[in-house]
DNA sequence: TCGGGATTGAACACTCATGTTCAATAGCAT
DNA sequence: ATGCTATTGAACATGAGTGTTCAATCCCGA
């Protein structure tokens, strides 16, 4: 719960002090400590909070469930769950994208590293069954995924996007993008 | 050329000194104080800028000579020039996208809407035209525009994407999207 | 060569976040 | 009720960044 909180004011404000995340959690600033020592312990914990989060909202797509020779309903399904459950994750994809001394982080990298690569794997078998188109490099197509996704969140907290709708216009766009049809 | 240099160190570390960022700049702490008296009002500047050149770039792809009735090959030619532009901005861009509290200051928000207005409306012609699907909100389009160029730039920061390719990358995802080829 | 403005390093006071300690308190299980 | 643990506010020392001042220096045009 404070891990939340905590994401949602380094977003807001990445140089928040820890009396503000405190504040906002509504504990002292003394049991913040004594849960995280550092400043740097409660960023680490946060993000690392954020990563399994996205781990279980990939295993919860069910991603490695759709072959190399899956239907494209069966793809646009896969995305449609992942799209759907990365949503709500916005605050803490939003901690990770504005805390970039985290990168340095060598542990969190590679875990970052390790959730794109059931992503890239599902990409290419989407490709190989027809779904997706192929020539476009699996790595780009998750970064594209991810892009979009995270501009619908945006797009919510400024009020220009209704929740409900986000994931199938991320799915429109990401498939069929905005050119006109053909 | 500060201005620059103080965006990049910024973007790697939205909480660094001045002194690290005169460091960086090649000149002492003291000069930067004559020029930048507050470290918010170098923090607007370099916002300033970065908005500065976008408006910059949004002229110079010559977007407003394409009208409602202009041909598909010319929306994409403007597109193109915009995408094509728009890339080397990607440390400006990250700069204002890092550094929320800017958010709240209200010139420069009106600034950003200002520099959006011109690409809506050249979505809106240009979906008039055929060029681009109707039915898309042309916030959105922009939103997408702007969201797939800066995937395409962290791609290049990070080695998986040669610049020269960058643009056409960018555009072919956005017009046609990831999808199987109907 | 000379003069003036810009640049610079050093030093200073000030503010603020951080991390620590400690005693008081609240909640909870026994 | 009793004892234990977690929580809390207060206070403190420390370190770091900020903004200021000033004298020394550099650069460039006259």
């Amino acid at each position: 719960m404070i891990l939340e909180i905590a994401a949602e004011v380094f977003s807001a404000n990445a140089a928040a002090s820890l009396a503000d995340v405190a504040a906002a959690a509504g504990v002292g600033r003394t049991t913040l400590h004594n849960r995280f020592p550092t400043r740097e312990a409660l960023l680490l914990a946060v993000a690392h909070d954020a990563l399994d989060r996205c781990a279980t909202v990939i295993q919860d797509a069910r991603l490695a469930e759709v072959g190399a020779d899956a239907a494209p309903e069966e793809v646009r399904a896969a995305l449609s769950r992942f799209i759907e459950a990365m949503i709500p994750l916005g605050p803490r994809i939003e901690f990770l994208l504005r805390q970039p001394e985290l990168d340095l982080d060598k542990e969190l990298a590679a875990r970052t590293d390790q959730l794109d690569t059931p992503l890239e794997e599902f990409v290419s078998r989407a490709q190989r069954a027809g779904a997706l188109r192929a020539g476009v490099p699996p790595w780009w197509a998750v970064s594209s995924l991810y892009a979009l996704t995270y501009a619908a969140w945006e797009a919510i907290t400024a009020g220009l996007l209704a929740p409900r709708d986000a994931a199938a216009l991320v799915l429109d766009t990401a498939l069929t993008g905005i050119g006109p049809t053909p």
